[in-house]
DNA sequence: CTCTCTCATGAGAGTTACTCTCATTTCATG
DNA sequence: CATGAAATGAGAGTAACTCTCATGAGAGAG
């Protein structure tokens, strides 16, 4: 218990990549594609994680070690952090909606370009089944406090204000809604595009009607 | 009692009470008042559905037919339906979202009247566990769709645009966050006006920052 | 009032996501 | 090589659902 957390390999040690580390990034990984392939094949819900387990090679007390429910094997994504380190980058005399503006469509784009399928079905399962749909709304209002704490950071409001909170997390919600929408019409539209359309409508409000 | 004997059932009855929708009712109540006062005193995750069918004197099977998830038996409510029509019987001429203000004023105040004890229970619900927030989003999702048509008539948009999801969506969102921070302040302020913050955020942006 | 016919209920078996514990194996380090 | 820590596997256990089938209680027709 005593001193070993803190031994000597701790310094600095930013790529200290790990002999150990390496095989569970690929158990992760494994674990990953193995639901992606058999979910595509049989459906989210006939795919059980048994059957993931047995396909990754590991067993499912594993699988659960990795992921805490299934559905984030589908949900969870390494992107989130650099995309917010990338906002928390941007020139300060930005306005914060473009930065945001910015990131998603970087965030699009690398997406998109590296793993087609995967975001495409994973943007399907989002619409098709609620649980998916239901966790990733949880994590993104994760991502949106960190947000929130950007955003005050950027414009010297309280993070913890209601107003702050309220419009942040609309910005989620316009994105997600986005999403689903892309998928809804079968990803013909652009992506990048109605993520852009729906940060107008939280920027500026709805376009005028009649009352 | 005593004029249930008489003669004719109703002189006019547009609505049917039925001997046998009573008994479903006065179940549907049981099931949900017995869920509450177990989960008041062990825990929402403690509180399993056998105990509440045990005192609501039910079985399981039948808890599950009234309520498809435990969740359920907590977020559901009767009120939305009576609330919709409200809002759709409000003045043309009023601009919508003043008409939801107003709706949204009568809800949180019948809501604290009639039943104070549940709603913040319900509150408090929603902000502790995870599911319950699920699923109140999930079937908020819902009378967001609903209200999305509301909307959409009275303004000539197109219900189905991203535009006006995103724009409900974000209404939605913001008073769900209104009642999470209303619950995680021990319920301290205005319930009624912390609402109204929320949808001047969506109505008008944020309060001005510096970038 | 009685005979159906329907529909709500109860009972029970089965599935599956998840939890916990403990023994074993695998890697890191001195 | 030896020792300690961390990852894995195995297995038992829980609880939320799902399905099916038999029974009982209401509604309506005669």
């Amino acid at each position: 218990m005593a001193a070993v957390t803190g031994a000597s390999p701790a310094p600095d040690a930013p790529p200290r990549p790990g002999l150990r580390e390496r095989k569970k990034i690929r158990t992760r990984e494994a674990i990953r594609s193995a639901a992606y392939a058999l979910i595509e094949q049989q459906g989210y819900d006939s795919t059980t994680v048994e059957q993931i387990a047995e396909r990754a090679e590991v067993s499912p007390s594993t699988v659960f070690r990795y992921f805490p429910t299934k559905e984030d094997i589908v949900v969870t994504d390494e992107y989130d952090e650099p995309l917010l380190a990338e906002l928390a980058a941007r020139p300060a005399g930005e306005p914060w909606t473009d930065s945001v503006r910015y990131v998603i469509r970087e965030a699009v784009r690398l997406a998109l370009t590296e793993r087609p399928e995967t975001t495409r079905l994973r943007a399907r399962l989002m619409l098709e089944v609620p649980a998916v749909r239901a966790r990733m709304r949880e994590t993104l209002t994760g991502t949106g406090r960190t947000l929130a704490e950007t955003v005050a950071g950027r414009t010297g409001l309280d993070p913890r204000s209601l107003e702050v909170r309220v419009h942040v997390m609309s910005l989620i919600g316009g994105l997600l809604e986005a999403t689903l929408y892309w998928a809804e019409h079968g990803h013909r539209e652009d992506y990048a595009d109605l993520a852009d359309r729906a940060i107008d409508v939280i920027e500026h409000g709805p376009p005028a009607g009649k009352s």
